[in-house]
DNA sequence: TATTGTTATACTCTATAACTATA
DNA sequence: TATAGTTATAGAGTATAACAATA
């Protein structure tokens, strides 16, 4: 037979809701952190028309130019398939053209036109303020000791897309 | 006219891809440890069933019964629809049980069936284990100072879901 | 035989509009 | 009039299988 029984209501019994379990997770801390910090940058990006995960590839494409596909996909953990989406999507704004590998015939070198530079140069200085507020509880010296240590719980193992 | 030029190639010329630009942004960062951690997380709650957002929501009914949808909604900056979804698979795995809120004929109290409480017994154990080797490269000290800087950036303002 | 890139598609997660019943 | 919860749906982001061209 079944049991009913009275159970407590916590907008009665608890005003402030007990997480203290669920803050002891890194996971959870830094999910949080990333989560408000990338919406504010969500909202910075619109006028570029760039998500985050086109921002950074483009910024890489920036910083390396004649990256291939498959680099990307394997830095920046991204399915091809995805990728290759987003590459026509920049092809067609005009930011961005493949030129043929010189000794691979499957691959393509890929940089960023005119345009895409001068739009990346103003979108990565733009981020570089989104992400300074984003963060503007914390100070220089904070900022530096939490990058570091963020970067040795992702840096270890080197991923891969396969 | 139109100019063609010949490009470097990022296979040939950079062994090594110079993300060092997107490894000052904290945004960045922050996402990269959070999605290597949940992963792993993801991985570990397979054989409980839940996803990262239902280990979230049963945890905080397990720490707090009788809370509400909305308060948990607020909590966790999730969307009232979605979390309708999230409860109605708790219900038919028979884990949560409603009771009507005793003075808001609106709201309904939400807490664990034993069934519930055993399984987020063994899960958030689980859990804990799972974050401790995700974040097994950076010691004690380091840990407690991680987290204590990633709670001063998403803690100051309490955001609102409508 | 393995790899780069591609197509098509599916799945998950997140978000919006409109509604109901209670306050 | 406002709020808690609901329904239906849309959109973004992520993942899988199968294939063509090249190594």
């Amino acid at each position: 037979m079944k049991k009913t029984q009275a159970l407590p209501i916590a907008s009665k019994t608890h005003p402030k809701i007990d997480s203290s379990y669920l803050e002891t997770l890194m996971g959870y801390n830094a999910r949080r952190s990333a989560l408000q910090i990338i919406e504010r940058f969500h909202v910075d990006m619109k006028s570029f028309g760039l998500s985050t995960v086109e921002f950074s590839i483009l910024s890489l494409i920036y910083h390396n130019p004649g990256i291939t596909s498959k680099q990307l996909c394997n830095h920046l953990l991204i399915f091809p398939p995805n990728m290759v989406v987003m590459q026509r999507n920049f092809l067609n704004k005009g930011l961005m053209v493949r030129t043929p590998h010189p000794t691979d015939g499957r691959a393509f070198g890929l940089s960023l036109t005119p345009s895409g530079l001068a739009l990346m140069k103003k979108a990565q200085a733009k981020a570089l303020a989104s992400d300074a507020i984003a963060t503007a509880n914390i100070n220089a010296s904070e900022r530096k000791t939490l990058i570091r240590l963020l970067k040795k719980i992702y840096q270890k193992s080197s991923k891969e897309v396969h």
